[in-house]
DNA sequence: AGCACGCCGACT
DNA sequence: GTCGGCGTGCTC
């Protein structure tokens, strides 16, 4: 006898969709949340289809679970995501399906109010609890006990004898409802004509991908949040992603000043049922602005109709463990799927949104000019060929005497070298012997706040020896080269009356004294910054208006063949921080290759030429236009494993026709969370197949002991 | 992700 | 002898 079938998917890292029979009587659609027996416990999962057929000899569907079903523009998306990643779909719905926590009970809130009743024995107590609840209202149990005085006990004890009844309490929304009238919407020109281009391009029946371009302080959010309010009139969803350290109070404040409210915000920091409400009341469309890292992408919107990616060209994007996607990506495709029309918005957007600007495929839409009339930093490049610097010295003449005349005017120089620590190696004078990390291949750099030897790869840490742990030397160790803190020395000779404060992401004492350092100084209490690249992003510091790179070739030799590209767009973000304020800014860059296009670039401000350039220099190294570009990732717990398998794929084992292995890309070993991680780039010959070619590929790759895993990372546009 | 099964070291 | 370590593999 043919009855329903219910395959079903389970967020575990499996493939396939389970069948299981569905009971007589059993209302059933696809997409439902179903409990289901597996091997020996009960799991949940979700429908991925039904069907009709003999189900004799599969286990039973169990229940349906109340609570938002995926919808199956949901369900198409994340068939995509596994289908792209080569992760498995059950992983792919890990990512969207979040499960109320057993572990939890649930908060009832229980309110009180006033009967008709009178106590049997009339306190003083019990007087005043009356007086305070004589209004009517209801409240808290324990916010009546407060407002009377008293303590619980007293309120319990009317309860009980039916002086004061007891009701469920709505549960307050988890978002207020913004309001695109609320704020102030004076743009400037170039602004509000942006402002306009995303409206109506949301109007359209296949909404687009719009890239906005805009320098640093033109005002992108600004322009974008138009588009949010658009949304909100529509009553329909938006969706504003970012990279995680951007999710500020800062920005929720702008955001609030723009819509009354803040907007919901969706990150790892957001749990327990807390973020169950807030799924639900995404799923059910309640919340309409929801700001977010990637694992946002992943919820089950009920109407959206757009997704902003700030700061698109943020290596953040790249989920790097589980399954592996860039979410920039993934949201162009979400966009698709649901018909929303999706924003790339960068001051330094990334090679591959411009190449796909040129193509067609993404709108641009720029914003020349900062906001307030206030104009781009002079760059002015230091040739460090040409310029003596003293030796054990690491700021030239010319930058010394600007920062000097900066502060002597009460205004604020930031210096920037991206090498945390005090010297980036460490070696002995009496042997050469160089301290090495014993997991990687990497240099120990010293800290010297810290009193330790830190390798930057993969974390390990050891005690600075007294005694070279070699040749037994005391006091032989020599640092080379400079990292913030040996410049932080330098500046306090140099500078000794002045208020100098050194930024890196290993800053003592964490986030919330990262935070009111930087309040303080935005708010003028220091004179001389030095930071690495957490400084380079984010933060305004209106009374900065000098900015001095000390070392702009750190990275352009990397190997790596985004090294130019990450380099400008970190150049061009860290000088740009200069001049935010009433006064104009200027950046000096000290560089050993003033003529190099990255340094040529940016001193021209010449964005444009910079990327034409790079784009070409890629295709004659044989590096091909994204969309072409794959990498690898092989990964095992052992180095060994892990290298061989690398071998093995870039080597001996045949690459299907069209397919080219480039070699090894950015670290070529890395450590990561007890995983040895082999990245190669791949270049393929015809878009469309990249995915079938890799496959095909892999399927033929000799098994290696050990678990390995391989992970693909291309332009998404190419397979829609 | 769980959970069972299985094959080797130190214990009542 | 068996308790338990975690390596490997399966779950409709």
């Amino acid at each position: 006898m043919a009855s329903k079938i219910a395959d079903v998917l389970i967020p575990l890292a499996l493939d396939t969709a389970y069948s299981y029979a569905v009971p007589d009587g059993l209302a059933l659609e696809e997409g439902d949340v179903v409990q289901v027996p597996l091997a020996t416990r009960e799991v949940a999962g979700v429908v991925w289809a039904l069907r009709e057929g003999q189900g004799a000899n599969f286990k039973k569907v169990t229940g349906v679970l109340e609570g938002p079903n995926l919808s199956p523009r949901m369900r198409k998306f994340l068939d995509w995501v596994s289908w792209y990643t080569l992760a498995p779909k059950g992983s792919a719905l890990a990512m969207s399906l979040k499960f109320p926590d057993p572990d939890r009970t649930e908060v009832v809130r229980v309110g009180v109010k006033l009967t008709e009743n009178l106590p049997r024995r009339m306190t003083p107590a019990r007087q005043k609890v009356i007086e305070a609840a004589r209004d009517g209202i209801v409240r808290l149990k324990s916010e009546l006990a407060h407002a009377a005085g008293v303590s619980n006990g007293v309120v319990d004890g009317l309860i009980d004898e039916g002086v004061l009844e007891t009701l469920a309490l709505l549960q307050e929304p988890v978002a207020g409802l913004p309001d695109p009238a609320f704020g102030d919407t004076t743009l400037s020109d170039g602004q509000d004509n942006a402002a306009k281009e995303l409206v109506a391009a949301m109007g359209e029946e296949h909404p687009p991908v719009i890239l906005l371009e805009g320098v640093t302080g033109s005002g992108k959010t600004e322009v974008y949040f138009e588009a949010v309010a658009e949304a909100v009139r529509q009553g329909k969803q938006a969706l504003i992603l970012m990279p995680e350290i951007a999710l500020t109070a800062q920005f929720l404040d702008r955001f609030a000043t723009r819509f009354g409210v803040k907007p919901a915000t969706w990150h790892s920091g957001v749990t327990g049922r807390k973020r169950e409400r807030l799924y639900a009341a995404i799923a059910s469309g309640e919340v309409k602005v929801i700001a977010g890292a990637r694992s946002a992408l992943f919820l089950p919107y009920h109407d959206l109709s757009l997704i902003v990616v700030d700061e698109e060209h943020e290596t953040a994007y790249k989920q790097d463990d589980g399954v592996h996607y860039h979410a920039r990506d993934m949201a162009v495709v979400r966009g698709k799927i649901e018909n929303a029309m999706v924003v790339l918005a960068s001051a330094t957007p990334s090679i591959e949104s411009r190449v796909n600007v040129e193509r067609g495929r993404y709108r641009h839409v720029k914003l020349p000019e900062r906001f307030g009339g206030r104009s781009m930093p002079q760059i002015r490049s230091i040739d460090l060929r040409r310029e003596q610097i003293p030796k054990g010295r690491w700021l030239s003449p010319s930058l010394v005497s600007s920062v000097e005349e900066t502060v002597a005017r009460g205004e604020q120089a930031l210096l920037f070298l991206n090498r945390r620590g005090y010297a980036p190696l460490t070696l002995c004078r009496a042997c050469a012997h160089r301290y090495e990390c014993p997991n990687c291949s990497a240099w120990l750099v010293e800290h010297r706040f810290r009193r330790s030897l830190v390798c930057h790869h993969c974390g390990h840490v050891e005690r600075t020896p007294q005694a070279c742990v070699e040749c037994g030397s005391l006091d032989s160790l020599v640092p080379c080269g400079p990292g913030v803190e040996r410049i932080a020395e330098e500046v306090t000779e140099l500078f000794p009356d002045k208020r100098t404060i050194v930024l890196s992401s290993d800053f003592p004492g964490g986030t919330e004294r990262l935070r009111t350092e930087l309040a303080a100084i935005a708010a003028g209490e220091v004179d001389i910054v030095i930071g690495t690249q957490l400084v380079a992003k984010g933060h305004n510091f209106p009374l900065m208006t000098l900015v001095g790179v000390l070392d702009a070739d750190i990275g352009l030799t990397s190997g790596d063949p985004r090294a130019a590209e990450r380099t400008f767009q970190m150049l061009q973000q860290v000088t740009g921080r200069a001049g935010r304020g009433e006064k104009p800014g200027r950046a000096l860059v000290q560089t050993w290759q003033p003529d190099h296009p990255v340094i040529a670039a940016l001193v021209s401000g010449d964005a444009e030429r910079f990327y034409e350039e790079e784009t070409r220099v890629r295709e004659m190294a044989g590096l091909p236009p994204f969309g072409r570009l794959a990498s690898l990732i092989v990964s095992a717990e052992e180095r060994e494993v892990a290298e061989a398998h690398a071998r093995a794929m870039a080597m001996v084992t045949e690459p299907p026709p069209g397919v080219m292995v480039l070699g090894p890309a950015e670290a070529p070993l890395a450590l990561i969370r007890g995983r040895y991680r082999y990245r190669l780039l791949v270049k393929t010959e015809r878009e469309v197949d990249l995915q079938a070619y890799l496959r095909s590929w892999l399927s033929r790759c000799p098994k290696v002991r050990g678990n390995t895993r391989v992970s693909i990372d291309v332009d998404p546009q190419s397979f829609l």
